[in-house]
RNA sequence: GGGCAAGUGGCGGAACUGGUAUACGCGUAGGUCUCAAAAACCUAUGGUGGCAACACCUUGUGGGUUCGACUCCCACCUUGCCCACCA
């Protein structure tokens, strides 16, 4: 008998799959699709990681059981190759991207990604940094310029001193650059941003029609932050000059505060523009506001620093009370939330109330419930001080003030959203040009393609794609423009408006926006209208949107979030009749090593090809698997994986075995009612991601053909690799040929399993008394109730426990069960 | 501070709509094979007491509901993840 040797069939299968298509899915020709996504990698020179493994064995898996449950399953593959993780690893490694890509998607896909036995489509391959793909981004880009929602616009941004680019506010994470962990800096800039806060409703209330992870839904729910609330104006004694209306407005969603509010704390932000339009400011107030304008967000938000701020010599009116009140500038408020002013309740918030003790301000209880003189009151309760409005609750309070202010017009419920919209620019090299020309003289025409951006005009789509040129000091310069800025040949170009000379927008687009479609690309590369169009619409129709998509929840915000923008915009402009691309997505979990995050500077990373050479693909894909729900992930064990490769092997000369024999075995009735319930769960399980117990359950199965070697046979071992196929396909390949069938084992149906075996006509039934186990008992199906009372009542260790009382009542779970109450 | 998820043997974990807690795997111990070792295979393996049959205890902690709770409810503790001066 042959040695299970992993490497070799596995490399022999791959071969053959590959020469024969055994996997290719007609697109055109496809009867019943299957759109089965997983996250593209970025191609990074340490290689694939053991993440990659897990996320891409769970997802192919789950792909191989959906094609033999007779779909046409498509499972593209590609790479997230530009943008600034591919560049900053050129940086590091001292090579140009362009030369870099190649090297690493080559080492990806031939040396590690081709080893894993997955469905992947090369045919259908997506690589983010060619020419072919980033037209279409730049054709994307242009569609939501025509579409009002690519705009440029001046805002404070968020600056990373080391990446030496802006990012967007999903890339900052606590305060830090994504990339880099550098502290970012705020500055205010004129950007590219794409509109995605007009969708900020839709991206909220469609998450309840998507079956989607929980987790993700919930943190996606978080970022939009919706809060509804209600916006008040205050009048203010004449701090601006130009400014007539001479009010400050708030916004809170506890209006029932509101004759609380004891000042009115403006952001520096919001001090500034009232400078800019003529407002006198006192010295040290205007003094206050320049500098914490310099300060970095991280500084200014950190937590435990102590707040700071100035008392603008102004007063606002209190729309609830009419009292006069001070306005002061703190930069604890946010110039970029709500409208960047809040009305100050130090009874009622912890942070109202910090500032009021430092800087001696009143302190008006009007919500009952705490002890104001120790700290803020944050709860609910009854008003008072809230003059005809005392004694309500909370709720009513909110309802009632919310009326008075709208019916007096001082103000209006609103919706404010913590989403912001998406800055695109990057003043870095390896991405996509954005395709938009600056003229001078339009501008001085007062030309433009769309309202308020005067003198900016698309790239006309005949001349995408607005090639990258090849830059030899692509490094990025720091001076807020992307090094293209640096080459003349690529600055100036004719404008398309009136032909004379103008000048290219020279930021790239950031990554995300690359990875935004990539899945709506997938299915037309090979179209023959690829070259014309980014996705065909026929084939768009029969594949999208995608039936099942499994990542990580690293992207809960970041590109599960733009890809459905994206989606909704393309859909509002005509481009697609579906709104949201993924019908179903599932987040893996975290595949730790040594109780940590596996990272390179703790020496922790596991590299799947040494596991791969050792025990072989199929025998690491299984052990990821079984390593704990797959929501979930796990930790690595180098040790525990022997076990799998054990259970493979143990596989593999039970087959041999069970094909050498000649001899005719039936099995039991109870083998086949076990083989049945394999079957059935194996099948339940493998849909609903539950590797972990389909696989304990085949191991079980496992043991007990090896205890009943006299009741196997070549048909029963035959169900057993058909099973194992979508989670082994290399070993389940070998196997079935071993067996005698023909190739191939994945073009299979999954095995169907027959009601009749499932059903017992013995059951067990649980004697209990008085709730505990204390004996079970074998029984014809069907037994009546008394008929088990007095069989339980015969069993010696039944006895021990009922003589001690009499029986006062039995439970009886058809079946089942039979518990016995005594009394005392 | 807010949100989400989770606490079960030495370890990873299993347990259907509340009904035999600890499946499956790792590890450990003993054994078979071997000159020996590795591998493989077999047996045992939640804790305490007992020679044993067996008994009692056990799903983070404390309560509750129930004939019966890992599962449901309340409070608390711990860990992980996400967000965070968001008004």
């Amino acid at each position: 008998m042959k040695r299970y040797d992993a490497k070799t069939i596995e490399a022999k299968w791959q071969e053959r799959w590959d020469r024969d298509g055994t996997f290719r899915v007609d697109i055109k020709k496809a009867e019943r699709p299957f759109f089965n996504l997983m996250m593209f990698p970025y191609p990074s020179g340490e290689g694939l990681h053991v993440g990659h493994v897990y996320a891409f064995g769970g997802a192919d898996t789950f792909g191989r059981l959906k094609r033999m449950q007779g779909y046409n399953v498509f499972e593209p593959m590609g790479f997230d190759s530009f943008g600034i993780h591919s560049e900053n690893y050129a940086i590091k490694v001292g090579k140009h991207p362009r030369e870099l890509i190649q090297e690493t998607t080559s080492y990806f896909r031939e040396r590690q990604m081709k080893r894993l036995g997955a469905l992947f489509d090369w045919d259908h391959e997506v690589i983010t940094s060619q020419p072919n793909y980033y037209k279409w981004t730049q054709w994307l880009f242009i569609q939501l310029f025509k579409a009002g929602l690519a705009v440029r616009k001046k805002a404070p941004v968020d600056w990373c001193p080391s990446c030496k680019t802006v990012l967007a506010d999903e890339q900052v994470i606590g305060g830090k650059c994504e990339r880099c962990q550098s502290q970012v800096i705020e500055k205010e800039l004129e950007q590219w941003f794409l509109k995605t806060t007009d969708y900020a409703e839709k991206l909220l209330s469609n998450l309840d029609k998507i079956d989607w992870s929980e987790t993700t839904k919930t943190m996606q729910k978080n970022w939009i932050g919706k809060s509804e609330g209600l916006q008040i104006k205050f009048s203010l004694e004449v701090p601006r000059q130009e400014d007539k209306k001479h009010l400050v407005e708030v916004f809170t969603t506890r209006a029932d505060t509101l004759f609380g509010a004891t000042f009115v704390v403006v952001s520096p932000e919001v001090a500034k523009s009232w400078i800019d339009l003529g407002w006198k400011a006192p010295k040290e107030v205007a003094d206050y506001i320049t500098k914490s304008l310099k300060v970095d967000q991280q500084d200014r938000t950190a937590e435990k620093r102590e707040k700071t701020g100035v008392f603008t010599e102004v007063f606002a009116i209190n729309s609830g009370n009419k009292k006069e009140i001070p306005v002061w500038v703190a930069d604890y408020v946010l110039g970029s939330y709500g409208t960047g002013a809040i009305m100050a309740v130090p009874a009622h918030d912890s942070r109202d109330y910090e500032f009021a003790k430092k800087y001696n301000l009143e302190i008006v209880e009007v919500i009952i419930g705490g002890d104001v003189s120790k700290e803020a009151y944050i709860g609910e309760g009854k008003l008072v001080n809230s003059g005809e409005f005392d004694g309500l609750d909370s709720k009513e309070g909110i309802k009632k003030i919310s009326e008075y202010i709208e019916e007096n017009q001082l103000g209006k419920r609103t919706v404010n959203y913590h989403l912001r919209d998406w800055l695109i620019s990057r003043q870095r090299y390896w991405g996509p040009p954005i395709p938009m020309i600056f003229c001078d003289k339009c501008a001085k025409d007062g030309k433009s393609a769309n309202k308020d951006m005067t003198g900016w005009f698309p790239v006309p789509e005949k001349d995408l794609p607005v090639e990258l040129p090849y830059l030899k000091n692509y490094q990025p310069k720091g001076t807020g423009v992307s090094p293209l800025a640096t080459v003349p040949e690529f600055l100036s170009v004719k404008c398309p408006e009136c032909g004379s000379l103008a000048k290219r927008e020279t930021d790239v687009s950031d990554t995300f926006l690359d990875s935004s479609w990539y899945f709506l690309r997938y299915p037309s590369t090979r179209s023959a209208r690829s070259g014309q169009v980014p996705f065909d619409s026929d084939i768009t129709k029969k594949w999208l949107p995608v039936d099942s998509y499994i990542g990580g929840n690293e992207h809960a915000v970041l590109h599960l979030l733009y890809a459905r923008f994206i989606t909704m915009a393309l859909h509002d402009i005509g481009y697609l009749d579906f709104e949201e691309p993924f019908k179903k997505f599932r987040a893996h979990g975290l595949v730790i090593h040594e109780g940590a995050k596996m990272s390179k500077s703790r020496g922790n990373v596991v590299n799947p090809n040494e596991f791969m050479d050792s025990y072989g693909a199929d025998t690491l894909r299984i052990y990821l698997l079984f390593l704990g729900p797959y929501e979930q992930g796990g930790d690595f064990s180098d040790r525990a994986i022997a076990g799998v490769y054990r259970f493979l092997n143990r596989v593999w000369s039970l087959v041999q075995e069970i094909a050498d024999n000649t001899s005719t075995a039936t099995p039991s009735l109870e083998m086949e009612r076990a083989l049945n319930l394999l079957i059935k769960k194996v099948g339940e399980d493998l849909e609903n991601l539950k590797f972990n117990t389909a696989i304990a359950a085949m191991m079980e199965f496992l043991n007990m053909m090896n205890e009943k070697k006299d009741e196997l046979n070549k048909e029963l071992a035959k169900k057993f690799v058909l099973l194992l196929s979508p989670l082994a396909p290399h070993i389940s390949e070998e196997l079935w040929e071993v067996l005698g069938e023909k190739f191939s084992v994945h073009h299979q149906l999954w095995p169907s399993y027959k009601t009749k075996f499932l059903e017992e006509d013995k059951v067990t039934i649980v004697i209990q008394v008085n709730g505990r186990f204390r004996d079970k008992l074998e029984a014809p199906k069907g037994i009546s109730k008394e008929d088990v009372a007095r069989l339980a009542l015969d069993r010696p260790k039944v006895k021990v426990y009922t003589k001690k009382g009499q029986i006062k009542k039995s439970i009886w779970i058809e079946g089942r069960l039979l518990n016995l109450v005594t009394g005392g």
